[in-house]
RNA sequence: GCCGGCGUAGCUCAAUUGGAAGAGCAGCUGACUUGUAAUCAGCAGGUUAUCAGUUCAAGUCUGAUCGCCGGCUCCA
C-alpha cells in the first residue's frame, strides 16, 4: 500500500474547486506579476479568488488565465501541505507584499501556519486539495466582478474572478447548459416576450408597469389571495399610501429605517410621507377603538403597496424594485395563542405556495441580534413559540443565529423553483417594538390594559417578487388557471371564422379566456405564435370542424385531438382551471 | 453606493483602420384562402441613451450624466 494516493477518492468536490481556485490564482500571478493574493475559497457549483491588480480585468483576460491553468494541470503538480510557523510566515507574505494574507495570518490563532504548493505556488490554505493539479480537469472561469476586501464595503474593492469545476466535462456541459436554461427562463426576458410587464427609463428605476397580460395574472393571484384570506379568518383592510411625516416619527422608522425612505413631501403646512411599511397603518386602525381578549387572535391583511428606496446597483428585474405590493397582515393575539397563529401561518404558506407549484422550501429561524428591543423574555418566549411550531409542523429548518430583526425573532421560507434555485418570499415575524411604540393594548379578562402580542407576515413576499418567481419557475408557461389567454382560436382560412366566433361566445360565456386569431395569416403561422407565447390549447377550425359541430385541440406540449365536441372541451379546461393546474 | 461591462428601428442584431446608418422579425397596405412552429410583394420606421469635446469627418475616440447587465454590500 502507498502512503500517499496517486488519486483523490473523488468524494470531495469541495478539495477540488478549492484547488481550481490555487491554479488559477498561480496563473494570474503568471500573468500580472505584483499580484495581491486576498481570499479564494469553494463555493457551491465553483469557486473564486480575490484579487488586488494595478489594472482591471478584462473579460478576455480569462481566456489567458485559463490557458495558463491548462499548462498548471498539464503538468500534473502535487499539492503539498507545508508548516511554518507564525514569524516564518509573515515574513514570507512580507518579503512578497502579500498585505491581504498577512492580515489573514493575523487572524489565525494557531502557532503553525498552514501553507499548500503546487510548482511555483505557495498559498496560505489549510487544504485540503486533491492529490495534484492534473485533476483539476473540468472547469471554466466565468465572470469578473468586484467584491469588498473582507465583504465590508468601508474596505477596498478587490476583482473577483468567478470559475466553476467538475469532475468531469459532462457534468461542466451539464452545468453550463443548466446556466442556458436559467438564462431562457429569465423574468426580465419572458416579461418582455409574454409582453407581462415592463420597466422604462422615463418612468423611474425600480418602478413597474403590468401589462394586460401581466396584470391579468396579477388579478388572478390577489382574488385567490383574498379569497383564501377570507376563509382563514383574515378581514381585508386598506390604508393610504402616504401619511404625516409625524406618523413614521412615533413609528420608530424614521430612526432606524430613514435611508429605506424617500423624502417627505410638503402638502399645505404638513409633511407628509410616502409608505415603506403597512404596519402603522394597520396599528392606527387597532387604536381606532378599544378591544378585548375576547376578540383575539385579530387577523388583518392587506396587499399594501410600498415604496422604499434601493441603492441603485442593487436593483433587479422584479426581483429588487422600488414600489412593489406586500401580501401582508398583522395579526393581534395573546402570548397564549401565539404558537397556534404560528402554527396555522405556516400551514398557510405551504398551502398558498404549493398552489402556485413550489413545493420545496428552505427554511431559517433567525434569533436575537446584538441591537434588540423588549425583554430578554419576551425573545425567549418568541423564539420558542416559533421553533416549537416549525417542530410541531415538522418543517426541517436551519437557526439563523443573531439574524433576526431588531424587533422580533422570524421564520424565513423561502422556496425552490423548478431550477433548484432558492427565492426568499414568505416571512412571519414577531414585533415586539411597534405595539410598545404606539401603546397598543387590549382590556384583559381582570379589567387592565395589556399588551397583546403582534405577528407580521408575508407570504409571498411581494406581488413583484413572487411573479418574477412564478415566471420563472414555470418558464413563462404558466398553469391553465394563470394563463392570461387559456385558448387561442385557429382558422385555416376566412371561411370560418363565423363558426369560429361562435365557439368563442360559447368558450367566453362559460368564463373561459380565449382569443380569436382572425388575422389572414397561415395556420402554421398562427400556431407557431401562439406556442411561443405558450398558450396552453390551441383550437384549430377548418371546414372539417366547422361541418361537424367539433374542434381540434392541440396542446402547447403537441398533443393533438381531433374531432372533440366544444362541450366536452370545455368541461376538460374547466375541471383543469377548478385544479388550478 | 462600489468594481467591471454594455447602450444602433417596437424586438433580435450588422456597420472593416474614424469616411454615405443596414438586415430579419414585428407594424401598415395589397395579393394569396391556406390542415398542425414563419405565404409573397410593396411601404414606412433612426437626433446611434443624453449632453459636451477632439477631428475636414464620430455609431466608432475622450469626458460627464442617465439607464441596463454581472458581481460586492444591503434586502420583500
Amino acid at each position: 500500500m502507498s502512503k500517499t494516493p496517486l488519486k483523490s477518492t473523488g468524494a470531495d468536490l469541495e478539495a477540488l474547486r478549492h484547488s481550481a481556485s490555487h491554479v488559477m490564482a498561480e496563473a494570474v500571478l503568471k500573468l500580472f506579476p505584483g499580484t495581491k493574493l486576498a481570499i479564494g475559497p469553494a463555493i457551491e457549483d465553483g469557486f473564486y479568488y480575490d484579487f488586488e491588480t494595478p489594472g482591471a480585468f478584462t473579460p478576455d483576460v480569462l481566456e489567458e488565465i485559463e490557458k495558463l491553468m491548462a499548462e498548471s494541470i498539464k503538468a500534473n503538480h502535487r499539492f503539498e501541505r507545508i508548516e511554518m510557523d507564525r514569524e516564518e510566515a509573515l515574513k514570507f507574505f512580507r518579503q512578497k507584499d502579500q498585505i491581504y494574507k498577512m492580515e489573514l495570518i493575523e487572524s489565525i490563532p494557531d502557532e503553525k501556519i498552514l501553507f499548500y504548493k503546487h510548482g511555483d505556488f505557495i498559498d496560505l490554505c489549510k487544504g485540503p486539495h486533491v492529490v495534484s493539479t492534473g485533476e483539476v480537469k473540468a472547469f471554466k472561469l466565468l465572470k469578473i466582478a468586484g467584491a469588498y476586501w473582507r465583504g465590508d464595503e468601508k474596505n477596498k474593492m478587490l476583482q473577483r474572478i468567478y470559475g466553476i469545476a467538475f469532475y468531469n466535462k459532462k457534468q461542466l456541459e451539464d452545468h453550463l447548459n443548466k446556466l442556458e436554461e436559467a438564462k431562457k427562463r429569465d423574468h426580465r426576458k419572458l416579461g418582455k416576450d409574454l409582453n407581462l410587464f415592463s420597466m422604462q427609463e422615463s418612468i423611474g428605476p425600480g418602478l413597474v408597469l403590468w401589462h394586460p397580460k401581466g396584470a391579468l395574472i396579477r388579478k388572478i393571484i390577489e382574488d385567490f389571495w383574498k379569497d383564501e384570506h377570507l376563509k382563514a379568518g383574515y378581514d381585508l383592510v386598506n390604508t393610504p399610501h402616504i401619511a404625516l411625516l409625524d406618523l413614521w416619527k412615533r413609528s420608530g422608522h424614521l430612526d432606524f429605517y430613514e435611508e429605506n425612505m424617500y423624502s417627505p413631501m410638503q402638502v399645505d403646512e404638513f409633511k407628509y410621507e410616502i409608505k415603506p411599511m403597512n404596519c402603522p397603518f394597520h396599528i392606527a386602525i387597532y387604536k381606532n377603538q378599544i378591544h378585548s381578549y375576547r376578540e383575539f387572535p385579530i387577523r388583518w391583511a392587506e396587499l399594501g403597496t410600498v415604496y422604499r428606496y434601493e441603492r441603485r446597483g442593487v436593483l433587479h428585474g422584479l426581483i429588487r424594485v422600488r414600489g412593489f405590493t406586500q401580501d401582508d397582515a398583522h395579526i393581534f393575539c395573546l402570548p397564549g395563542q401565539l404558537e397556534e397563529e404560528i402554527k396555522k401561518i405556516i400551514d398557510f404558506v405551504v398551502y398558498m405556495l404549493s398552489t402556485f407549484g413550489f413545493k420545496e422550501y428552505d427554511v431559517y429561524l433567525s434569533t436575537r441580534p446584538e441591537k434588540f428591543v423588549g425583554s430578554q423574555e419576551n425573545w425567549q418566549k418568541a423564539t420558542n413559540a416559533l421553533k416549537n411550531a416549525l417542530e410541531q409542523k415538522k418543517m426541517k429548518y436551519e437557526v439563523d443565529l443573531g439574524e433576526g430583526v431588531f424587533y422580533g425573532p422570524k421564520i424565513d421560507i423561502k422556496i425552490k423553483d423548478v431550477m433548484g434555485r432558492a427565492h426568499q418570499c414568505s416571512t412571519i415575524q414577531v414585533d415586539f417594538n411597534i405595539p410598545e411604540k404606539f401603546d397598543v393594548s387590549y382590556i384583559g379578562e381582570d379589567g387592565n390594559e395589556h399588551r397583546p402580542i403582534m405577528i407580521h407576515r408575508a407570504l409571498m413576499g411581494s406581488l413583484e417578487r413572487f411573479f418574477a418567481v412564478l415566471i420563472e419557475h414555470y418558464g413563462g408557461a404558466f398553469p391553465v388557471w394563470l394563463s392570461p389567454v387559456q385558448t387561442e382560436l385557429i382558422t385555416i382560412s376566412d371561411a370560418q371564422l363565423e363558426y369560429a366566433s361562435s365557439v368563442k361566445k360559447k368558450l367566453e360565456e362559460k368564463g373561459i379566456r380565449v382569443h380569436l386569431d382572425d388575422r389572414n395569416e397561415k395556420m402554421g403561422a398562427k400556431i407557431r405564435e401562439a406556442q411561443m407565447q405558450k398558450i396552453p390549447y390551441m383550437i384549430i377550425i377548418g371546414n372539417k370542424e366547422m361541418e361537424d359541430q367539433t374542434v381540434s385541440v392541440r396542446t402547447r406540449k403537441g398533443d393533438q385531438q381531433n374531432g372533440i365536441k366544444i362541450e366536452n372541451f370545455i368541461s376538460e379546461i374547466n375541471r383543469k382551471i377548478d385544479a388550478k393546474n
